[in-house]
DNA sequence: CGCGTTTGACCGGCGC
DNA sequence: GCGCCGGTCAAACGCG
C-alpha cells in the first residue's frame, strides 16, 4: 500500500443507517448540475429496485483499485482540485469545500465534460477571448466576453460566499453531533452501565475489569463457546507459541484467537470499481439486499486455498454510493501473494489494536500470528482501513485534519478517532517504538510534519504505509502508539471532543 | 465442460 | 413463539 491516506477501526456499516452525516455525502449525489453520466451513478441508477446496477454489479474476482483519495492528502489546497497528475474530478467534490475561488477556473479549465454549469459557463467565456480575431467582432465581443466574466466573477463571489457560509453550518451540525452523541452516551453509560457491570462482574467471577474491556471479553468469551459456524476451518489455525504471554485475566488465548477470527477489518474506499483488488482470489456465494441499503451486499469466500476461511463482503456505501465498504472476516490458511502482504499487515496490524486495547496487556499487543491476516489493497489510494470487533473501536482517520461529520465507527460502545492532526504524534510515537526507522525516508517526512509542512502529511503517511509493507513490525509499533493514545484519551475524558481534531473520544453505544 | 455468478431457499440469532 | 434479518447454501444459469 503505497497510500494510505487513512487507518481506522470501525464495525458497523449500519452507522450511516443511522447517523446522517451532514457532509460526507451530501456533496457527491447532490451535485446540482450533475448531469448525463453521473446521473448514472446517482440515485437514479441506485434507486431502491432489486435489479443490480450496472456499475455494480458482476463484482469480478480481479478488478482494479481506480480509487482517489489524493483529494484527501494535501491539507492546504482545496480537496476537490485535480493533482497536477491526476485531473480525474471526483464527482461533486467541488462546491463544498472549496476555499480558493481562482482555482475553480482552472479546474473548469480542465475538465472537459463539466458538470457544473459555472465551470463550463467560466470556459466558454475564455474560449471566446482567444478565439475570435476579427477586430471590430472581437471588440464586441470581447465586451460581451469580459461582461461575461464579471458576472461570473461576481457569481463566483457568491458562491463562495455561500460556501463559506455551509462550511460554517457543517462545523456548527458537527459540533452538535458530537456534543449530543457524547452527551447520549454518558446516558446510556448512567442508565444501562450498571445493570451491565452488575451482570458482567457475575459472569466474569467478580474480576472488576474496565466495561469496554469486559464487553470485548465477553464478546469473546461467547465466540469461543460456540462453534463459530462462519469459519469451521478457523480451528486448524495454527497458534503462536507466544500468544500465551498475553494472557489476561478473562482473556485467555482461546479467546484472543476468537476474537482475531471475529475481528472484522473493513476498507471504506472511494472507488467506482465494483470491488477493489487486494491481491487475492475471491468467489462470490451469494448476495443480499440490506435493510436501509439500496445496494446490494455481495458476499465473497477466498479461493486461494481450498478451504480458506476467509470472507469478506463488498457493499457501498448507502449514503455516498462512491464509496465501496470492504469487510474482511477470518485468517487465510495459505500463504499470501506478495501483492496481498502489506494490506494483510496493515489490517493485522488495525484488528490487533483492538484486541490489544481490550487485552489490558502490558504493550498493548498481541501475537501477530493471532490476527486476522486478511488481505487489503495494497497497491495504493486507500481511503480508510477499518478494523474491528463488535465493541471497542478506534479510528485512524488520516484523510481529514478534523472530522467535518461524525467520525466512522459506528454501533460501538467505545470509539477513539485520531486525525491527521495527530499524525505526528502517532507516527512520531512509532518511530520512537521502533528506532531501526530512524534515518528512514519517514522518518525525514515526520521531521518535515513536525516542523509545520503540512503537505508532507500524505508523504507521511505513504511512506509509513510502506514501512508496514516492508515491515510488519512497523505495524506493531503503530498499533502501539496508537493503543497508547488510546489509552492516554480514555483517561483524560475531556478529550471527547477537541477542536483540532486531534482525538474524539466517545463512548457511542449506538 | 468447467468455472464463476445469480438467486431463491434455508438456517440461526435476536428482539418483541 | 413469531417475525425479521443477516449469512450461507446450492441448484440453475451463463460464459469462455
Amino acid at each position: 500500500m503505497a497510500k494510505t491516506s487513512g487507518l481506522s477501526i470501525d464495525f458497523d456499516p449500519n452507522y450511516f443507517l443511522i447517523h446522517n452525516p451532514p457532509v460526507l455525502n451530501s456533496f457527491p449525489e447532490y451535485t446540482p448540475k450533475d448531469t448525463n453520466k453521473n446521473n448514472n451513478n446517482n440515485k437514479t441508477m441506485f434507486s431502491g429496485t432489486t435489479t443490480t446496477p450496472a456499475n455494480m454489479s458482476l463484482p469480478s474476482t480481479v478488478d482494479r483499485f481506480p480509487v482517489n483519495f489524493d483529494c484527501f492528502y494535501d491539507q492546504t489546497r482545496p480537496s476537490f482540485l485535480p493533482s497536477d497528475d491526476d485531473k480525474r474530478r471526483v464527482v461533486g467534490e467541488l462546491d463544498f469545500f472549496a476555499e480558493k475561488n481562482d482555482k475553480l477556473v482552472d479546474v473548469a479549465d480542465s475538465m472537459h465534460t463539466s458538470d457544473a454549469g459555472l465551470e463550463l459557463n467560466v470556459n466558454i467565456g475564455l474560449n471566446l477571448l482567444t478565439t475570435n480575431t476579427s477586430t471590430d467582432q472581437s471588440t464586441i465581443e470581447d465586451k460581451k466576453a469580459n461582461n461575461e466574466v464579471a458576472v461570473l466573477r461576481a457569481k463566483l463571489v457568491q458562491l463562495n460566499a455561500e460556501n463559506e457560509r455551509l462550511k460554517e453550518m457543517l462545523i456548527q451540525a458537527t459540533e452538535n453531533y458530537n456534543t449530543m452523541k457524547i452527551h447520549l452516551c454518558s446516558l446510556m453509560i448512567k442508565n444501562g452501565g450498571k445493570a451491565k457491570e452488575e451482570e458482567n462482574k457475575k459472569r466474569n467471577g467478580g474480576i472488576i475489569v474496565p466495561r469496554q474491556f469486559i464487553d470485548l471479553g465477553l464478546a469473546v468469551a461467547a465466540d469461543a463457546d460456540e462453534s463459530s459456524p462462519s469459519s469451521p476451518e478457523g480451528k486448524s489455525q495454527p497458534e503462536d507459541s507466544s500468544i500465551g504471554d498475553n494472557k489476561v485475566p478473562g482473556f485467555n488465548v482461546d479467546q484472543s484467537e476468537a476474537a482475531m477470527r471475529k475481528a472484522r477489518v473493513s476498507v471504506r474506499a472511494r472507488s467506482e470499481a465494483p470491488m477493489i483488488t487486494d491481491g487475492c482470489q475471491w468467489r462470490k456465494y451469494g448476495q443480499k439486499m440490506a435493510k436501509g441499503n439500496p445496494c446490494p451486499r455481495a458476499y465473497y469466500r477466498c479461493t486461494m486455498a481450498t478451504g480458506c476461511p476467509v470472507r469478506k463482503q463488498v457493499q457501498r456505501c448507502a449514503e455516498d454510493r462512491t464509496i465501496l465498504i470492504t469487510t474482511y472476516e477470518g485468517n487465510h490458511n495459505h500463504p499470501l501473494p506478495p501483492s496481498a502482504m502489506s494490506m494483510a499487515s496493515t489490517t493485522s496490524s488495525a484488528a490487533r489494536m483492538l484486541v490489544s486495547g481490550s487485552t489490558s496487556s502490558p504493550d498493548g499487543l498481541m501475537n501477530s500470528n493471532l490476527l486476522t491476516t486478511t488481505l487489503l489493497p495494497c497497491s495504493s489510494t486507500m481511503a480508510t482501513i477499518s478494523a474491528s470487533t463488535p465493541f471497542p473501536s478506534v479510528t485512524l482517520d488520516l484523510t481529514q485534519s478534523s472530522f467535518s461529520s461524525p467520525p466512522p465507527p459506528y454501533n460501538i460502545a467505545n470509539s477513539v478517532a485520531v486525525t491527521a492532526a495527530l499524525v505526528p504524534q502517532v507516527f512520531g510515537q512509532a518511530l520512537d517504538n521502533q528506532s531501526k526507522f530512524s534515518g528512514t525516508q519517514m522518518s525525514k517526512d515526520l521531521d518535515r510534519l513536525q516542523q509545520g509542512e503540512q503537505n508532507s502529511i500524505a508523504d507521511t503517511v505513504n511512506a509509513a504505509t510502506a514501512a508496514i509493507a516492508t515491515d510488519p513490525s512497523f505495524a506493531d509499533a503503530l498499533a502501539a502508539a496508537i493503543t497508547s493514545i488510546i489509552e492516554s484519551s480514555q483517561s483524560h475524558p475531556n478529550n471527547g471532543h477537541n477542536s483540532n481534531g486531534n482525538v474524539t473520544n466517545t463512548s457511542n453505544a449506538m
